[in-house]
DNA sequence: ATAGGTTGTCGAAGCGCTTCGACTCCGTCG
DNA sequence: CGACGGAGTCGAAGCGCTTCGACAACCTAT
C-alpha cells in the first residue's frame, strides 16, 4: 500500500505539500503539482480511507436507510438508491446502506461512530421514532418522505396531495363525476406512510370543489384481492367511470379485471395510475398516470444533503411538481345514460 | 464526542484495557469489564470508525456494486442488495452501495483506499472487465452470477442449467413435445451475462434427451413485444403448448395475450415461469415457477465473504439448487388431434 | 531602502484507536 | 521454597492523514 509518505519522498517534496496538492488548500505552485501528480500516478497512490477520516473528521459516506419491507415499491425504492449512490458519487461521497431494520439504533451507531457524515431516511412514517434523534443531533439529514412535523427536517417528496388534486382535475374535465381511487393496501394507511393519505387528501378536496363524487378502496394488490375490491366498487356505486390507482400491483389486475367484464377503456371507464412512468408505459393499455419521480427524488435528496454539509442549506420541505401526463387510459365519461 | 480515554479514566482503567474489553482479544477480569461496560453505558460511546479502520486496517465494510441499469429484475436485486445488508450486519460488516457505473475504476478506488474490507459483485458479465482486477488483488471478493472463467474466484449462483433442466423435465413429464422459451430482451443475450445462456443450455440439453423440441425466442417484455414473439412462434409451431417464461416483464402480457386467444391455461397450455415467488404467486394465474431465492443468493454471498475475511475459505462455486414448484399455470399436454 | 504583503513550502502536532512488549501478581509444580 | 507460567493490566508506539503556525523568498508600495 502506497502511503503519501512515499509519494512526497517520489516527488521530493514534505508530506504536507502533497495534502495541499489533494486537498486545494493552500496554494501549490505549478510545477510542484505536476511533480506530485505524477508521483501519484506513477505510484498508483490512494488516500487511506479510514486516515483521511480520522484526522479530518469527515468519512466523505453518507448512509441511506432503506425500508427493510420489499412488498411495496420497490422499483421506486431501488431507483432511488440508485440514484442517490449515483449523485452522491458526483459530489466525491460514497452510500452505506442500512436497512430499516436495526431503526434508531442504526441512527445512533451511524452518527456516533463517524461512519458516515450525513444521512438520507426513506420510508418515513409520520410519528417516525428516529425523527426525535435526528433532530438531538447536529448531523445533517434528509427525509425522502413527509413526517407530520416537519420542523428542523429537510424533506424532499412528490407532492402527492397536489397528485390527487391533478388526477381529480383530470377526470372531472372529461366529464366523469364518479370516480373510485385504489388505495395501497391497508396495512400503509396503518403504518401511517402519509403519503397514501396525501393523496387521498388532495384528490378528495378537489374533488369536493369540482362536484366529483370519491370513493376510497385500499386494496392488497394482486388479483384476487383486486377482483373483490372492484365489485364492491361497482356494487356501491355502479355509475363509476373513472379510476385513480395508487398501487403497482393492482394497476394490471385492475386492467384484465375490467377487459374480462367488457368494461373498455378508456370508452367506457378511465383509469389514471400513479406510479413510475416505466410502469404506465409497459402496462396492457400505454396508461395515463403521474409519474413517480424516484430518480429526481433522490438527486434532490443529495442536493439538499450537500448544501447542508457546506454550511449553506436550511431546513426546508422541498415538494416536487406533479406531471400528469395522458396516454391511452382515460378520455371523455361515457354519456350518461 | 466520546473517547476511548474518556472510558477509559472514567472506568479508571487505561485506555488498552478498554480496547480489549471491546475487542476480547485478552483476557480481562470480570470486575473490570463491568466496570468498562458500565463506564461505555453511561457515557454513551461509540469507537470511532475511522481511528479503528487506520489503527487496524480493517474498515468493517463490504462494498456491493449493483448494476446501474434499473431496466431488468429489479426485485431481484433490490431483494438481494437488502439480504446482503441484513447478512452483512448480523457478522458485524457494514455495506458500501457502489453502482456498476464507475466500472473498474470503483474496485480500484475502493480497494486502494481501504475503504472496504471486501466486496460483492452483482449482474458479473461473461467477460468482465472487473474480474482481472479482482484476481490480481488480496482483498476477498464474491461474485453474485457466473463469468465465464471462475478460476481463482468465488461465485454464488442460481444454478440455471438445472434450471433450465428442471423446466424441460415438469413440461415433458406432462406430456408436452413442442415448447417455447420466452427469453430475456436481446441486450441481455448480447451483454453476455450468462445466466439466460446457461438456463437455454440446460433446458435445451435436457430437451434432446427427452426427446422435447424447443423453440427460443428472446423478448423485450412489455405488451407489443410480447404479442410480436407470440405470433410468430405459434406461426413457426403452432403445436406449442409448453411455455418457459424468463423474463418477468413478459409473464403478464404473455397471460393476457393468451386468454384473449382463448388458448386457457393449463388446459391447453402450460405456463412455467422462472421468476421470483412473489410474481408467480401475484399473477392472473398463478404460476408455476423456479423461483430466483434472492435472499439466499446474498445471504450465502456474504456468507462466503465472511469466511474468506476470517482466512477459511476457498474459491468456489456455489450453485444454488433450484426448486421448481407447481402451481396452477401448467397440466398435461392437451391430447394431440 | 524599508516595512508590509503574498505565495509556496515545510515540520510537527495530533486525530482515536489497536497492539506489542513488559510488568506485576498469584497459584503451582518440582 | 524458588522457579515458572498464566492471567490481568499498562505504557507507548504507531496507523496515514490533515492542518496550523512558521518561515523563506519574492514582490510591491511608500
Amino acid at each position: 500500500m502506497v502511503t503519501l509518505a512515499e509519494v512526497a519522498q517520489h516527488a521530493g517534496v514534505s508530506a504536507s505539500t502533497v495534502s495541499y496538492v489533494l486537498s486545494g488548500k493552500r496554494s501549490i505552485s505549478a510545477g510542484t503539482r505536476q511533480r506530485v501528480e505524477q508521483s501519484i500516478q506513477e505510484l498508483g497512490y490512494h488516500p487511506n480511507a479510514g486516515a483521511r477520516a480520522l484526522a479530518s473528521s469527515r468519512s466523505n459516506i453518507i448512509a441511506l436507510m432503506v425500508p427493510l419491507r420489499t412488498d411495496m415499491y420497490v422499483p421506486v425504492m431501488m431507483e432511488i438508491a440508485i440514484a442517490v449512490a449515483t449523485s452522491a458519487r458526483t459530489h466525491g461521497y460514497d452510500v452505506l446502506l442500512l436497512t430499516g431494520e436495526e431503526g434508531p439504533d442504526a441512527v445512533r451507531r451511524v452518527t456516533g461512530s463517524g461512519l458516515a457524515d450525513a444521512m438520507i431516511l426513506m420510508d418515513v412514517e409520520l410519528d417516525d421514532e428516529r425523527l426525535p434523534l435526528l433532530r438531538g443531533t447536529d448531523q445533517p439529514s434528509v427525509l425522502i418522505g413527509l413526517p407530520a412535523d416537519t420542523s428542523g427536517l429537510t424533506c424532499v417528496d412528490l407532492d402527492f396531495g397536489a397528485t390527487g388534486a391533478l388526477c381529480a382535475e383530470h377526470l372531472a374535465m372529461l366529464g366523469h363525476r364518479d370516480i373510485a381511487v385504489i388505495g395501497e393496501a391497508p396495512a400503509v394507511y396503518e403504518r401511517h406512510t402519509g403519503f397514501a393519505e396525501r393523496t387521498l387528501d388532495g384528490l378528495r378536496s378537489r374533488s369536493r370543489e369540482l362536484g366529483l363524487r370519491v370513493l376510497h378502496r385500499p386494496c392488497e394488490g394482486g388479483y384476487d384481492s383486486m377482483s373483490l375490491t372492484l365489485a364492491r366498487i361497482f356494487d356501491e356505486r355502479p355509475g363509476t367511470t373513472g379510476f385513480v390507482v395508487q398501487n403497482e400491483s393492482a394497476v394490471e389486475p385492475l386492467l384484465a379485471l375490467l377487459r374480462q367484464q367488457s368494461r373498455a377503456v378508456p370508452e367506457d371507464v378511465s383509469v389514471i395510475a400513479i406510479c413510475p412512468d416505466q410502469v404506465a408505459t409497459q402496462a396492457s393499455v400505454r396508461l395515463t398516470s403521474v409519474a413517480i419521480p424516484a430518480q429526481e427524488m433522490g438527486r434532490r435528496a443529495v442536493e439538499q444533503l450537500i448544501a447542508k454539509l457546506e454550511g449553506h442549506g436550511k431546513d426546508e420541505v422541498v415538494l416536487l411538481a406533479p406531471e400528469l401526463t395522458v396516454r391511452a387510459s382515460t378520455g371523455p365519461a361515457p354519456a350518461t345514460s
